[in-house]
RNA sequence: GCGCCCGUGGCUCAACUGGAUAGAGUAUCGGACUUCGGAUCCGACGGUUAUAGGUUCGAAUCCUAUCGGGCGCACCA
């Protein structure tokens, strides 16, 4: 709607034009403030400017009005026009906010170390990856979604080591003297038994054996994270091992020629020489790599499939290593500016105020699963969708369970099942109602209308500016709308029913159309 | 100490990325059921946008300083 309102406009003012939602409503459906631009180069009042160009309109089939006011053009859209459009998207469901985007993208998100099941902080970022997917791919991106499993490296050496210390303990009843440093959680207890049940109970005393444990231990863990991820409706196109990644090492090194020295028997990358703090190791003393080093083949391997674009969306606590990563990149002989880092910042949870403390490697963590079988996946969804990815968010657990308004999943929910309860009972037949005009609709009808049909132009502008809360802020408000006013006219009975039934199914398209790209179906009954 | 992010009604968050009178939810108080789902709706209360300067037609938004908070500053991932 807004890209054809703005093509008319291009074409009329020969530049591009920033179009606004009027602050109230009584203005017009769009606005410009173009003329506070023009007011500089024409050297003339912001005001009759925008007089002249307002009243250069003459007639046109989208607008009905087209008016100045304290600089200001507004414009109000004619009632076929939104008609018109409205029945297009009513035909055309899986077109209705799609656009003609096709770069291919690579999105990474969620790689969280497969040494435990996921906690809540993985899942905000698992739901802004995926909801961010779902909006690209709805406009037409061509999007792969890629998880990086890093199994390698001490964390797999420690994972060895807490599996047999767990096994000593729970499965053999030793008494076990525990380090500074281990995982902790049923999930250990459970591979345990299934080791021993595999390999026998020696495989949890016998350290050298810890290794073997590891490398089939993350297997199963990686499981359960797949799992966790399915239970709220996120798949992966792709998993890229960094165990397998080495073997290429030598030949991105050599790519990197001059970008790397060798110093204290170490060899460094001059990531300084690219907006990084210091330079970095890659090949410790002892020949092994560092993380990095995984890191930059993984990126080179990404560059050289050749995507239009990369993001990655990391954990806030990993800002520090974006430069790094960048300045890899460009020595690897890519353009980094291709490569765009996201962060998803922590979560408290609280339940009836109490706030809970998650870590990590601490016993204390939270599981994504607990909370996913809780409130729903719908509702941790949502939720979780709700706040721009980086800033901290809080929630407490015992609103998601509220059936009422202070739900906002319940409510958006609410508002759709409502819409189909009245399809139902009205005599009219789905026919009846598509045929009808939407023409000479009250001001409530029209506002609705307008606002439902806005729906693709926030799922271009919930993309585009990656911030996917726009879209559960539109759904709110929408469902809003819509109960206002359900609440305000009769439908059943009325001379416009048929208007208004038509406007409904505009409405639950919208509603319906957003929460697919969150992932959550709608309700069509409570 | 250095770097990044952030300070908006009691609380949780918006504000179209520099635009019109800073909006929602929640909490508190008050109201609306002979009604298609009251699982809803309406009203009231609540703000010097942390503070002080600056930039311009116009600032919550940009710049500077101060105060306060989070995260990072590994040859861990």
């Amino acid at each position: 709607m807004k890209q054809r309102v703005q093509a008319q406009l291009r074409d009329r003012f020969q530049r591009d034009v920033v179009l606004e939602k009027p602050k109230d409503r009584s203005f017009g459906h769009y606005a410009t403030p173009i003329a506070f631009s023009l007011a500089k180069e024409l050297r003339k009042s912001p005001m009759i400017i925008a007089d002249e160009l307002a009243s250069s309109f003459g007639e046109s089939d989208i607008f009905s009005a087209v008016e100045a006011v304290k600089g200001y053009i507004n414009f109000r859209l004619s009632e076929s026009f939104l008609d018109e459009y409205a029945s297009w998207a009513l035909g055309n469901e899986d077109e209705f906010g799609s656009s003609d985007a096709n770069d291919k993208i690579l999105l990474e998100f969620v790689s969280a170390n497969p040494t435990g099941p996921l906690h809540i902080g993985h899942a905000r970022g698992a739901v802004y990856g995926d909801t961010l997917l779902r909006l690209g791919r709805r406009l037409g991106y061509d999007i792969r979604a890629e998880y990086y499993v890093n199994d390698a490296g001490n964390q797999i050496d420690l994972l060895g080591l807490s599996l047999q210390l767990e096994g000593q303990s729970s499965v053999l009843n030793m008494t076990v003297e525990w380090p500074e440093k281990y995982y902790r959680g049923e999930y250990l207890t459970i591979l345990a038994e299934e080791a021993v049940q595999k390999f026998g109970t020696a495989i949890l005393t016998d350290e050298s054996r810890q290794t073997e444990l590891a490398l089939w231990a993350k297997d199963g863990v990686m499981e359960l994270i797949v799992e966790d991820l399915a239970a709220v409706n996120i798949h992966f196109d792709t998993f890229v091992r960094e165990s397998t990644l080495y073997d290429d090492w030598e030949r991105v090194l050599e790519k990197i020629g001059e970008g790397v020295y060798e110093e204290e028997g170490k060899l460094w990358i001059r990531s300084s020489d690219h907006a990084d703090e210091k330079d970095r190791v890659v090949v410790r003393e002892d020949k092994r790599p560092t993380y990095l080093a995984g890191d930059i083949v993984y990126h080179n391997r990404k560059y050289e499939q050749g995507f239009d674009h990369y993001i990655n969306i990391w954990g806030a606590d990993h800002h520090g290593y974006i430069a790094r990563v960048k300045a890899a990149v460009e020595f690897s002989g890519h353009d980094s500016k291709k490569l765009e880092v996201l962060l998803s910042q922590m979560v408290s949870l609280l339940k009836e105020g109490q706030p809970y403390k998650m870590s990590k490697r601490a016993g204390n963590v939270i599981l994504m699963s607990d909370i996913s079988e809780e409130i729903g996946s719908d509702a941790l969804r949502f939720i979780f969708a709700s706040k721009k990815s980086d800033t901290p968010l809080e929630f407490d657990v015992e609103v998601l369970k509220k059936q009422d308004s202070s739900n906002p999943i319940f409510y958006v929910n609410y508002a759709h099942a409502r819409i189909q309860t009245i399809l139902a009972k009205s005599d009219l037949d789905l026919d009846e109602v598509m045929a009808a005009r939407l023409l000479g609709l009250n001001e409530d009808a029209d506002a609705l209308l307008f606002e439902a049909l806005l729906l693709p132009e926030v799922i271009d502008d919930a993309f585009h500016s990656r911030q996917v809360q726009k879209l559960p802020d539109y759904l709110k408000s929408l469902s809003a709308r819509l109960h206002k006013f359900y609440y305000d006219h009769r439908i059943i009975g009325n001379e416009d029913e048929a208007k208004m039934l038509k406007l409904f199914l505009v409405v639950a398209l919208s509603l319906r159309t957003g929460l697919s790209m969150m992932g959550i179906t709608a309700k069509d009954s409570m």
